[in-house]
DNA sequence: ATTAGCACTCATGAACATAGAGTGCTAACA
DNA sequence: TGTTAGCACTCTATGTTCATGAGTGCTAAT
């Protein structure tokens, strides 16, 4: 596609209006707002081209243009401009972060309210899979009656992991006590990918006449230490996107959050995004219908070089994409950071 | 008031007519659907006497009567037919705890959900303030480097609460098993009454020379068995007020969403109900400004005879009453059961 | 005490007129 | 050849009028 300087700057102006106003943009405005030089007869020369190429609609004859998905695709990878933070934001960001937090948990939620009233659309975070480069700091068994034992599993970034096991037959404190001790020096300090067979024969070895209950405890250890869980989702400032005017229909409200209540396909869509640190998923982009009038930013962060989560955004396509990409990739860089911090301890 | 039978009649039929059709009533609608046995004139009259008492009102002049929130008052209070569940409301409980669940908050999560979709209104519940009557059934000091120790209380009734601590000084794991040692000697077994001044200065001596760590270990165990965090309200359905035809203007959807997001306030809307078992607020009777279209129908649950906790309905003041309160109580009564259940091992 | 009858009120929605924003096209201009 | 002024045209949004119908209150008859 041809794009002359000229209509790269109409195409511009029109989306930035857009952006700004929600409402339909005329040549009269762009010719006045946007200091072209030019006419708006001109104005609308270009508009009709930038219109046959796809870039803008019109939602009515007498109505002004506005950019259509594929004009927000143009507009997001060749003519938006950067935006650095202002100094308000990082003055908030900075406030969130000041009092040094400990839990992971508390991290994510932090962030994701951060993130969602930077923005004012709505913010989600997969909470890290920490489990997969994590190692074991402490497991304890705890008898709460005769036949039910409490498996506490301590991950060295701060996570507890616990599970009720319920056992067929009665276990004392002391065999708990030795179990818990053969436990603890065999995998204390090894992650999953540490965690081999042989160790875990090693303990079936050792442990063998506790096998009926140690076949429980090691299985709830592998899952802890696998498993994404995808309730595992964040979700914050929901309600800002009541404030977008194209939410103001109660139907398409109600949609949308019922997507949103689908863990399972926010999960998916917050990690499928290939190898892109940053993605920007537009419009029809999106695979749900019901995000056909939505703009999803998303971000992954890391800790070390493994992919542990992502961070998203979530709010209408005439979304201030210079401000919300920025946050969002600012924010993921500072996750990435933070997690590292507790990750080396 | 004196109120005749007959005036009861047309009240109920113009409350039960409004609860089903969120119509005005008119006085050839309860003639026609509602057998009195009488002319609309009739009930016009009644009508106008039941407005001078302020049971309904009327939108305008030419349109029927809905009911005030003094009407719904005297329905509830002395009106309202008692409903049964029905077998299906029935089935859909029994489905949903007859896979035994272990774990309180799993309990309160499915409770909180299950009220919803019974209800199709907004649901909440106060967790239970377990703490209270829990007793300490393990304490863990984990070692997470040479200055940070995690803390684990493990409570009776399958709660844990965890809390990092950084230190000023180094501590060794020798250091931290002693004092594991010493704690769960003293304080495994006891709740929040028991443990008195007198145990904790036993400890306090005892352990004299780790002072500077000790005091904060002892604090966070009061906490833990004191707090009731109010953020521990669950809410489950919350978009399901969407369906109500009195939240189809988004400004009203905004204040009510906006008002649940402050859970410190739930929270005393749900706890502050004096001695009442059952407690239905209507309309103004709320405080909250923004509730003021809203009812709120709240039970509270015990363990034993203490009170731990409140579930809750939250609706328009034109709610389903009957069926509301059959199903609060008796999901209020059941997690009475439940947690006696897990309260007794 | 009840009710039929009737005049009156008011919301709702259709039909219609008007204003205004914005367009596309044409012809003139630099 | 690109730009622009001018103009007719389109379509939405807004406001007005008017008819309709639901529902009332009152009165007089039963």
């Amino acid at each position: 596609m041809e794009m002359d300087a000229r209509k790269k700057k109409v195409l511009l102006a029109i989306i930035h209006d857009y952006i700004s106003t929600a409402e339909p943009v005329g040549s009269r405005t762009v010719s006045r707002n946007y200091d072209l030089g030019v006419s708006p007869a001109t104005i609308r020369n270009e508009m009709a081209d930038l219109e046959e190429s796809g870039f803008i609609e019109q939602p009515h004859t007498s109505a002004g243009r506005v950019p259509s998905d594929l004009g927000y695709r143009y507009y997001v990878d060749y003519l938006m401009p950067r935006k650095a933070l202002t100094m308000k934001q990082e003055e908030m960001i900075w406030r969130n972060y000041q009092d040094k937090q400990l839990e992971i948990h508390e991290i994510i939620n932090c962030t994701s309210q951060l993130l969602a009233s930077l923005t004012d659309y709505a913010a989600m975070i997969i909470a890290p899979a920490v489990t997969l480069v994590a190692t074991v700091k402490h497991i304890q068994l705890v008898l709460m009656n005769p036949t039910r034992v409490m498996i506490i599993i301590v991950l060295d970034t701060g996570i507890l992991q616990h599970h009720l096991v319920e056992l067929t037959e009665v276990i004392r404190q002391s065999d708990l006590e030795q179990i818990s001790m053969v436990l603890n020096n065999k995998l204390a300090g090894l992650n999953f990918d540490d965690i081999r067979v042989t160790v875990i024969k090693k303990i079936r070895l050792e442990l063998s006449r506790y096998k009926f209950f140690l076949d429980l405890v090691l299985e709830m250890i592998q899952n802890t230490l696998t498993i994404r869980t995808p309730s595992k989702i964040h979700l914050g400032g929901v309600y800002n996107i009541l404030n977008q005017p194209e939410f103001h229909n109660i139907e398409r409200v109600k949609a949308l959050l019922t997507l949103l209540e689908q863990k399972e396909l926010l999960y998916e869509m917050l990690a499928d995004r290939g190898d892109e640190d940053l993605s920007v998923c537009i419009g029809v982009e999106n695979i749900q219908e019901q995000m056909k009038d939505c703009t999803m930013v998303t971000a992954t962060y890391y800790t070390g070089d493994k992919m542990v989560g992502a961070i998203g955004v979530l709010g209408p396509t005439r979304m201030e994409y210079a401000k919300v990409i920025t946050i969002v990739e600012y924010l993921a860089k500072i996750l990435n950071q933070t997690l590292e911090k507790i990750q080396r301890k």
